[in-house]
RNA sequence: GGGGGGAUACCAAAGUGGACAACUGGGACAGACUGUAAAUCUGUUGUCUUCGGACUUCGCAGGUUCGAAUCCUGCUCCCCCCA
């Protein structure tokens, strides 16, 4: 039997993520029976990163209430540019880095949307497209006839996006961004015609964008579609969300590691952290908001950012990588280094500490504290390590050292040939022992 | 072309023959506090050390002196004023 649809727009409005939509009937249409939706994806990376989780999120909800999503990868657009937004013109990528990161993406999108079965949605699994593959057949002549044909210019500068550029002498616009909104408009006429698409998700700065394609439908196929954005997910001291001195946080785990992901989360603020539960979890409504409440009591337990921290890398990094960070979280923060059993599992937990080799000599002979810490590249100089073992800020498998005369020996190994050593909070260093 | 001022540690900035490894502020690093936040407080901030000291450092190279960041000579670089 096919999936039953659930009320996704009943959820969409208690998690507040509908900014803007083209009807008000949205709700019964989406439950008269299953629709295809679509969001697009500009790749601009070889990986997403925390700014694509909204939408992606977004279309997940949609096949799991029984949808068909579409991730639409802008392969043709991504590479002219989308003036939403952006302040200046962008620099273009060669077709072949938006071909290899199309790729890529697809791998990661795949951990969060059904591409293969069809046990959500009567009309089948996800799909996922390069709107490259349409875009590119068309000629220049052929898009004019048929495509800007349709299109008033009177409308198109008066969208929000190229307004503000218009209305900046000193960036301008290109002709080429400015014809952005044609390429992504027509996308939604071809998702329309060749699979039925009839809803289009995207974020607040997408509106013009999406109710360009609505308008282009109508006149190029009279078919009605409809258009929704969500908030933009932003911090409230006003910065993007996902992004640290040190720069984005990508959903690769070799760019961002499971860790760093967690900690990102964890770290979130007080004020921000229930927007994050009801945008980016799909935690129930009362969890949600119990964790409101926890919040408002007990801030200190920092309940909230933990279930989203824990919720989200499970999502991304899946639940063995959770395990490990989880392991590593608590030795991180306090917990003294019992042994490990194996290398292996001590190198997963450490996988960001640098390390430094030792040969097992000296080892057996006993090296002092202060060499101990030179060797593991945490103090620039013996003189620099016997003060920081005076000042207490020294730790063999995290258990502070009090005397500068301590030799570290082979009693200290954590596994059978690692030893972790730390100075101050979260400074730590292994030194492998080699022959 | 002429005249004047300057160069000190990660940064800023004192120091004008010995008490100077060099005041002070910032930064950084530790510790305490704390919620893995912020603020605050304390300590440290050239190298080596057998913890007694030893050695190297105030733009660069020489010199005077028992002794130089400090005085002299030359060089390099920077700033300002006049033309």
């Amino acid at each position: 039997m096919s999936p039953q649809l659930t009320d996704i727009h009943a959820e969409l409005q208690w998690r507040q993520l509908i900014y803007q939509c083209t009807s008000d009937r949205l709700g019964s249409w989406l439950m008269a029976r299953p629709r295809t939706v679509y969001a697009g994806f500009d790749p601009t990376s070889d990986s997403l990163h925390v700014g694509h989780l909204l939408p992606l999120l977004m279309l997940r909800r949609f096949q799991k209430s029984g949808h068909r999503p579409i991730a639409l990868v802008g392969g043709a657009t991504g590479s002219i540019g989308d003036p939403s937004g952006k302040s200046q013109e962008r620099n273009l990528q060669s077709l072949e880095q938006i071909e290899a990161n199309v790729v890529s993406i697809r791998q990661q999108m795949a951990g969060l949307l059904d591409f293969s079965s069809d046990r959500h949605s009567a009309l089948g699994p996800a799909l996922l497209v390069n709107n490259h593959d349409w875009i590119s057949r068309f000629s220049y002549l052929d898009f004019l006839r048929d495509v800007g044909k349709n299109v008033p210019v009177n409308v198109m500068i008066n969208k929000e996006s190229v307004k503000n550029r218009l209305e900046n002498p000193d960036v301008g616009i290109s002709y080429t961004e400015f014809s952005y909104m044609l390429l992504q408009a027509y996308d939604f006429v071809h998702l329309n015609r060749t699979f039925g698409c009839e809803l289009q998700l995207g974020g607040s700065d997408q509106w013009g964008n999406v109710t360009a394609g609505i308008d282009l439908a109508r006149r190029m196929a009279g078919a009605e579609v409809f258009g929704m954005t969500c908030p933009l997910l932003t911090k409230s001291d006003g910065t993007k969300m996902g992004k640290t001195e040190s720069g984005a946080i990508w959903l690769d785990p070799k760019k961002t590691s499971p860790y760093q992901f967690y900690q990102y989360w964890r770290n979130v603020a007080d004020e921000d952290a229930g927007k994050c539960l009801r945008f980016l979890t799909e935690l129930p409504q009362e969890e949600v908001d119990h964790l409101d409440q926890c919040r408002a009591t007990e801030p200190a337990k920092a309940a909230s950012q933990i279930r989203l921290a824990e919720w989200l890398t499970e999502l991304i990094h899946g639940p063995a990588a959770m395990e490990l960070v989880r392991q590593a979280t608590e030795i991180f923060f306090g917990g003294e280094i019992g042994k490990f059993a194996s290398d292996e599992d001590l190198n997963q937990v450490f996988a960001e500490v640098p390390s430094s080799e030792l040969v097992a000599a000296r080892l057996a002979d006993g090296v002092s504290i202060a060499d101990a810490l030179v060797e593991a590249k945490l103090t620039k100089s013996k003189g620099e390590a016997r003060r920081v073992v005076a000042e207490g800020g020294a730790y063999v498998n995290n258990r502070r050292v009090d005397s500068d005369t301590h030799l570290v020996t082979t009693a200290d190994l954590s596994s059978p040939t690692m030893i972790v050593l730390r100075r101050g909070k979260k400074n730590y260093a292994l030194l492998r022992i080699v022959d």
